[in-house]
DNA sequence: ATCAAACATCGATGGTTGTCAATATCGAGT
DNA sequence: ACTCGATATTGACAACCATCGATGTTTGAT
């Protein structure tokens, strides 16, 4: 059996754009509103969910199919979208191609969002 | 000179949602998706991140147009759907309409995505 | 070598959305 | 009352996107 892993490209990393702090260039606006893209759709974060909280946060594609209520190629679109957009990472094992949450990724993008509110403290 | 505060509807908050420790549901998922898509156009992230640039965190309607290079009813629409997610609130001074940052929202859209990695500390 | 299962890709389609010009509304000053 | 300046709304259009069925590709098993 053999497993490959395969490495997304994150190098358009939206890592250090403040957003709150000085106005974003076009051209960062741009990188972040792609990943934002990947989150601002409803099939995409149930299937973000659905895979966070699966056994060691990852799952194939066919368990993913039925809890969506979607065909599989609509599945496996979203998932590309969300793999690209670095909040997946994607192992194929034998037939089956396994998703997994890559949750630093998720962070990144919260941290860009931050602007140190100091709600009810 | 008459002051006019407006309070926009934030009770579709979407503060609880966990999004990574369980499924979302389907209602969740919209709500979620709904605020998402807010962000994820390049436009509103430039006018948001001017706007929390701008003295007092806040602009009028003139002082964006020219920044963006667009229409100004462009940029009307574009803030009325960051206003209507919560992210601005608006006040109007005389002819002027002042668009304000809720730090607080983009706040608790961060803590939505958090998925609590231990990124290299 | 062949077959079946899991997944990806392609092409088409209906719905959504960003943009603008034109128009309407609203407030301040004359 | 009238005018002007700032903003919102409307209608239209092109580009984009989520979805599906059909088909292609890869892998394990017979």
């Amino acid at each position: 059996m053999v497993t490959t892993l395969e490495v997304t490209d994150v190098s358009a990393g939206v890592c250090c754009a403040p957003l709150v702090h000085e106005p974003l260039s076009t051209v960062d606006a741009e990188r972040l509103a792609h990943t934002m893209k990947a989150l601002a759709d409803p099939t995409r974060l149930r299937l973000l969910s659905i895979v966070a909280a699966s056994e060691g946060q990852e799952a194939c594609v066919c368990d993913l199919t039925e809890p969506v209520a979607l065909s599989q190629p609509t599945v496996s679109h979203h998932l590309k979208i969300l793999t690209e957009a670095g909040f997946l990472s994607r192992s194929k094992r034998g037939t089956w191609a396994y998703y997994a949450l890559v949750p630093e990724r998720l962070d990144e993008v919260a941290r860009t969002l931050l602007a140190g509110s100091h709600t009810g403290v």
